[in-house]
DNA sequence: TGTACATCAGTGAACGCGCGTTCACTGATGTAC
DNA sequence: TGTACATCAGTGAACGCGCGTTCACTGATGTAC
């Protein structure tokens, strides 16, 4: 992996294009300089989520090394986070804002066929799916979730929290569930993300075999939908015969 | 927290107890070269493991720090292990016992006692009682299970499968489980481990807490006790109903 | 359109610090006679 | 029991390194006239 690929995408000083006809894959125009603003910000976020999905921990991810990575002299850093604890916790609204977006999804799927049936099966191919197309971010909030870091823990936390809530609230609309009182749809979301992080736990854990041994047999990513599929069914097998009083 | 109380437990130099009547808590008697190196190990094991439960991340200690509270120069730290991930390791097999201890408790409990209408709420209370009892070896499990060490990631999830395994041999006891394919009881004891490690996950964060913002009001033991008898009540009641086929 | 000045993203050098690792050493414990 | 030697856990000094943070700076972009 070439750490420094990124060195100097915005021109050597100054901020300024050098060159003329660069072959370079990042266009030559003009930019203004609220645009490279942004471009840089980006360019240490992805530099740290990078990192992050090699396997590094964002304990041990240096500022040094994220603005090395990003092309850029340690100093620039400050100029867009006071520390890498704001760059974590803007890695944590990214994030969510992924979280949101899946959650909406498995809701519009679920709205348009109404075939109560494969809800199950649907909702948990739109979970692989989404932390495969964005391992990075799912790889960041599995880390970080039980990182050193108070700040970010805390806030991924909070989050997970929010993501239960939401859960709830779409559940309520299911007939069988209107009965239920507020409390018991919360411990039922509860049941319901908690296997959900530990089937990203093991898609993550699955499809990062980097160096080394295998000591483990890696499950395949069908394995891994099966077994969550069956997972999630005996839970709901459950439902029905669960009686919630206030 | 005093981060040097253990200095020069084992005396000032060459490793002979100094003074004759110390004020220590620890006995000045004569000990065996043998004794005595079991005990530096004792202390550097302890340094790391006070470190880990107060929040700080495995990735993020460090050999100097780990050498400083156990009361030893950074060197003596290489008489004992090659390097952090050895003592990881050694955490690992300690913690690894904790685990089995639990799992043999909650055994021997359930036989004693024909009466299967409480099953659960005994394990949730073996299961709490033990995070308390040994917060510091379940803390650094839970960390280092997402940590960004490698090799720990892996040692960790090995015995966690090894874990669920054992349990799955367990279920396999019960009566309205003797059909089952061994598959489905893997599968099953899967979702109650997810669930117990959400639940140590809820007992460490809610009784560790530091200096800081509170954003989260922390709950209380007996919510999560409640709660978490009341998700594996909920999954229990799936069972008579799920069909177990080869 | 042309000019003079302000803004500010990124630079590069410097700082002091704690880190992991190495090494020859010391001196109490252990052992052979 | 007494003596001479071996073992080896822990010492203390030294090393080079990457770290986070600071600072005055540069020079292209942006703006006022």
């Amino acid at each position: 992996m070439s750490v420094n690929r990124r060195a100097h995408i915005l021109g050597a000083t100054g901020g300024v294009p050098v060159g003329s006809g660069g072959s370079d894959d990042v266009p030559r125009e003009r930019r203004s300089q609220a645009e490279r603003r942004l471009q840089t910000r980006r360019a240490l976020l992805d530099a740290a989520l990078e990192q992050l999905e090699a396997g590094v921990g964002f304990d041990s991810l240096s500022l040094r090394q994220v603005a090395r990575v990003a092309g850029v002299v340690p100093a620039a850093f400050y100029r867009h986070f006071a520390g890498m604890d704001e760059l974590g916790l803007a890695l944590v609204d990214e994030s969510v804002l992924t979280l949101r977006a899946m959650l909406r999804q498995a809701r519009e799927d679920q709205a348009q066929r109404a075939d109560p049936g494969h809800v199950i099966a649907r909702s948990v191919a739109i979970l692989v799916r989404h932390v495969r197309e964005h391992r990075r971010h799912f790889a960041f909030l599995a880390h970080a979730r039980a990182s050193g870091n108070a700040v970010l823990r805390q806030a991924i936390r909070a989050e997970t929290k929010l993501f239960a809530s939401e859960l709830a609230t779409d559940l309520a609309r299911f007939p069988i569930l209107r009965e239920w009182t507020t409390p018991d749809l919360q411990m039922l979301a509860g049941v319901f993300v908690d296997q959900m992080i530990a089937a990203i736990d093991s898609i993550l854990e699955a499809s990062s075999w980097g160096p080394g041994p295998l000591t483990l047999t890696p499950e395949s990513q069908a394995e891994i939908t099966a077994r969550t599929e069956k997972q999630l069914r005996l839970i709901a097998l459950g439902i029905p015969h669960w009686r919630s009083r206030p």
